[in-house]
DNA sequence: AAGTGACTCAACCGCGACGAC
DNA sequence: GGTCGTCGCGGTTGAGTCACT
């Protein structure tokens, strides 16, 4: 069920009939006021809409004195943010936010209002439904640990490894949005090798955010003479085998990235550093991120997230 | 048609952070 | 330093919907 089906009690143009009338229990300062709780009516819908738009929120507890409605502050707010905020994205997530959301979950943890942050016009309350509801089913479908971001326990090979050193203690994303101006510093070693994978070499991948709050990739190419750049940023990319089989070592797989992923930029260590959010519009994104994907989370070349 | 279970998602709840006094 | 009010966040709940029998 998309949110756009379901979401049809109300919005500024359109008044779709909707029962009203709910009242299923009371905050203890709803109570104390007699204050409305449960589902909003149209009406109330309006009134917080015209109130805001016109007035701005500014103190959230005087909200419903000046709007005129039964309604605690905290549900007005609530409210705002999640329904009526005009720019507002509705409907289905799309295969490059999908993406974008296991990323930033595997940098941030339940971090939803940092996670939407980074997604223009979504609710960290949406991002957060759509986590629980879809994409955590869709990983264990995939043999990925929706907390860890790695397969479980018993079946890693890494699992003797040092667990990865806290991302979220550790990586700059997980200063809340402060300061946009995070380095790349950060690794998130999402690492890992399955046997039965078309993939065997699984390249390493950093995130983090620029100055100018593009996201950026590092892939820190495998010191492995077969690595070929294209096993995993497959998808919409017509890959020429030959060129990549002869392919020596990370460097030349590098310059083949480049030369595929032109605003890449290749790395004084022979990696490669990919700067999402640079890329040329009429590249598709689902079909880039998907192999990032794929690449991160070493899924077999047919899965699909 | 009725019953049931799974699923979705809007809204609630409780808590911590923060600032004002 | 203590108290209070406000805000924002993450976890949870439960009504509504859908699919299936």
């Amino acid at each position: 069920m998309s949110s756009a089906t379901t979401q049809a009690s109300f919005c500024p143009i359109n008044l779709i009939a909707h029962v009203g009338e709910h009242f299923m229990g009371r905050h203890s300062c709803c109570y104390k006021q007699k204050l409305r709780k449960g589902l909003w009516s149209p009406d109330e819908d309006e009134k917080l809409f015209n109130h805001i738009t016109k007035h701005g929120h500014g103190c959230w507890s005087s909200v419903p004195k000046f709007a005129g409605l039964q309604r605690c502050g905290k549900s007005c707010r609530l409210r705002w943010i999640n329904y009526l905020r005009p720019d507002l994205k509705r409907g289905m997530f799309s295969e490059e936010e999908e993406g974008l959301i296991i990323e930033l979950h595997a940098a941030l943890g339940n971090r939803w209002s940092q996670i939407a942050s980074r997604l223009p016009g979504r609710t960290d309350n949406e991002i957060k439904n759509f986590w629980n509801s879809c994409i955590k089913k869709k990983l264990k479908q995939n043999g990925i640990d929706p907390d860890t971001h790695k397969p479980p326990k018993e079946d890693n090979p890494h699992k003797d490894e040092p667990v990865a050193p806290s991302i979220i203690e550790n990586s700059d994303l997980s200063n809340s949005g402060t300061s946009e101006s995070q380095s790349l510093s950060q690794s998130l070693p999402l690492r890992f090798e399955q046997s039965d994978m078309a993939l065997n070499v699984i390249p390493e991948f950093s995130t983090g955010y620029n100055n100018d709050n593009t996201l950026t990739s590092i892939m820190n190419l495998p010191q492995d003479a077969s690595f070929q750049p294209f096993q995993y940023l497959e998808g919409g990319i017509d890959v020429n085998p030959s060129s990549s089989s002869g392919s020596s070592g990370n460097s030349s797989s590098a310059m083949q990235l480049q030369s595929y992923f032109p605003w890449s930029e290749l790395l004084p260590d022979g990696g490669a550093e990919i700067h999402i959010g640079d890329e040329p519009e009429d590249l598709k994104w689902s079909e880039y991120l998907n192999g990032t994907i794929r690449c991160m989370y070493g899924m077999h070349k047919d899965s699909s997230i």
